[in-house]
DNA sequence: GGCATTATTTCATTGCCCGAAAAAATGGAT
DNA sequence: ATCCATTTTTTCGGGCAATGAAATAATGCC
């Protein structure tokens, strides 16, 4: 049942449409909030009258020298950057990044902590990211005052409330619970969110001809992950995980580092690429980390021709493909981004990637759909926690915060 | 971005929700839909008031002879059957289904119409359906004269604006336009849904127990379907229509109706156990209907033990199964319905179909999905669409009639 | 300095919801 | 038969947020 409709319930829609729209385009003047939130002048200066007085909002004082017009010029409200701050924290699987964040989404400072392949063994995931949390509060104590949320970008299998993963590549990472762990030592929200639905949000946002698109972006590289994202709900704001690097590719097949055999990982990630041009078993045990060096030697060996290089990508796109496939049954994206280490491979893949992909009912009917690659995939990862954890804050709390116009008024 | 909220929007909502509260759980006293809503007992008198006055809602007038209790007795109110009728649309294989609905969800009349595999070929699918919908009509004048929606069945992959489809096992049904056609004829929408999807939202309904949990409903049969349902959005209503029958089993493997090799269904669907029980090769062309005694008689020889049918049933549970498995990666329904006549053959097929799925990461730490069967596929389908499309009519339609208390009051 | 132009605020009005109190409709008790 | 307790439904006064129209503010241009 949804919810009911009363003047707390529309202040709250409407305070969260203005916040939305300044989140998504930046400082804007409050006609331009008007004509984007379809509020009229009056509603919109009551509101950011009443935002600024709760100090969510300031106007921005910007002589802009550029095209002078006529009239009473714009002045643009923006976000109040010492409102709150949020930590974001990306955790690979060799390195963690820590940022600080202000309200209005500048970075405030960051850390990066190299995460050797014991380091969580050493010492427990909450533990140690304390540390690097206190680090930042220590050079930064405004904004350590006002922090507000915690997020976290992940890899792994999410148990079902979402507080810690029950397999991760990362070592030694599965089995802690984060989100009490780290909301109990900081009492704020702490939330887990999966590597590859950030990606394919930040994707998304990179490429403006994609705003209206469903993609689905997959990351291949140490692992094979994809995410799902597209504008409306269902499958944008509130789209589950997806285990795509585990589903099963060829039944009994390869040996994943999940421990399961077939999965599309054990096919299409690097270790088992590396395995394949090596005429390795593929029962064998997946080697824990390759270098960056040693995969692009190999892509290097399979544009150059080689034999079982050539095979190793062709199997890779094989495997990605047919995952692709199986996927348009369910939910076709109009939109396919590849991305990491494995999008420089692409071109090896092509091939053998479209024809399994083509090789499906919904494909020949509706079309196949198009595919992209990216090369950077950091920045996306990043900008897509901000946005998800900053647009989160806007709409649970500051959009519910009460009015004070008539307090203020007496 | 989101619509706004004003005092327009705050009225559709919650009349909205009175309306939802009445369609799923029939009638009820003012005081009991005040408590289902959340609105207060003065709204609810408001609302109340205002929708009979319109003629969308009436008292009932029953003199319960069960439990009286003091005071003052409540008078319940539910929909007025006469403001609006729906013509519902069940076409299957062999026969189409057209019933004329009262607003009040009451059947009015029923006919039955027997499609022969030429039936399409020799009059186009509008044009022999406008000739049950007229001969409806003319049985029932009242009724037609409100007609407001038509909502139609259909099996098959819809275009991507919905209004025909691309495929469809249904002889000749393919390529032409329905919405259009149909909505030219009778100047109402036309809805095009697929019979997978209103299945779960059926099998969701029928079973209670299954009221907030996350169905993946698969039907066994002449063909195999999947519809995906959950209490949310996302996934419930705006669900993609799934094509799981049609989802890759084996690269190039046994060769399905719809032309591809290897689909779930070229492996599960009535025709290819046939085909699998008496050695036919897997590339041979599908029978075109299996009749139900063959399939039952076949059911009974695997129960008794014969190897070819029994190594038939387990090919097609084996073939759900890795469908099922592949489907978790992406989304992890907590109960899977199986519905139609394969159903039946369960026992069968259930060793192999729950290994399969059990051979995934997702389920190995997230735990298996709950697996049931549904013996009848009929009732849910039709009351899937009656819920669908009077819902739909009272979302889009009356919630946001304008009021008349004004204006009585004048 | 006055006018045209654009941005923002003020003001009176409207619509819908809500809590509290009143009214309505019964069964049971005296 | 009458009064009382109980439950449902309606009425009434108030509040809040949005709105359109009009007023006010801040410039550029002539």
């Amino acid at each position: 049942m949804r919810a009911i409709g009363d003047s707390d319930s529309m202040r709250r829609q409407n305070r969260a449409l203005v916040l939305e729209a300044l989140r998504t385009l930046g400082p804007q003047s409050r006609t331009q909030i008007a004509g984007l939130t379809g509020l009229s002048h009056a509603s919109i200066t009551a509101i950011t009258q009443d935002m600024s007085a709760q100090e969510v909002l300031v106007e921005l004082e910007e002589t802009r020298a550029d095209f002078k017009t006529r009239g009473r010029p714009a002045t643009r409200v923006g976000f109040a950057r010492a409102l709150a701050s949020v930590v974001l924290v990306e955790i690979e699987v060799a390195r963690a990044r820590l940022s600080l964040v202000g309200y209005d989404a500048t970075l405030v400072d960051r850390i990066e902590m190299p995460l050797p392949p014991r380091a969580f063994q050493e010492t427990a995931p909450p533990a140690l990211l304390e540390q690097g949390i206190r680090r930042l509060f220590d050079r930064n104590q405004r904004e350590a005052a006002r922090m507000r949320r915690i997020a976290i970008s992940v890899q792994g299998i999410l148990d079902a409330a979402g507080h810690s993963l029950t397999w991760s590549p990362v070592p030694h990472l599965a089995g802690h619970d984060l989100v009490n762990g780290l909301g109990s030592r900081f009492d704020v929200p702490v939330e887990l969110t999966k590597r590859g639905r950030l990606l394919a949000e930040g994707a998304r946002w990179l490429d403006p001809s994609l705003k209206d698109a469903e993609v689905a972006t997959v990351f291949v590289g140490a692992t094979v992950a994809m995410g799902l994202s597209a504008s409306g709900p269902g499958f944008g704001r509130d789209a589950r995980a997806t285990e795509f690097g585990h589903m099963n590719h060829v039944p009994g097949g390869a040996l994943c580092r999940c421990g399961m055999q077939g999965c599309i990982e054990a096919y299409a990630a690097d270790y088992a690429i590396l395995r394949a041009a090596y005429s390795v078993p593929e029962k064998a045990t997946p080697a824990p980390a390759v270098p960056a060096a040693e995969f692009d030697a190999l892509i290097a060996r399979g544009q150059a021709g080689d034999r079982a290089a050539v095979h190793a990508f062709n199997q890779a796109g094989r495997a990605i493909g047919y995952g692709l496939n199986r996927l348009t049954a369910l939910f076709r994206p109009s939109h396919v981004v590849i991305v990491g280490p494995g999008a420089r491979a692409y071109p090896l893949m092509r091939l053998e990637l479209e024809a399994a992909l083509g090789n499906s009912l919904v494909a020949r009917h509706s079309g196949m759909p198009q595919i992209r690659t990216l090369k950077d995939e950091g920045e996306p990862i990043f900008h897509g926690l901000v946005l998800q954890t900053l647009g989160a804050l806007d709409r649970e709390e500051i959009a519910g915060m009460p009015g004070v116009r008539g307090a203020a008024a007496g």
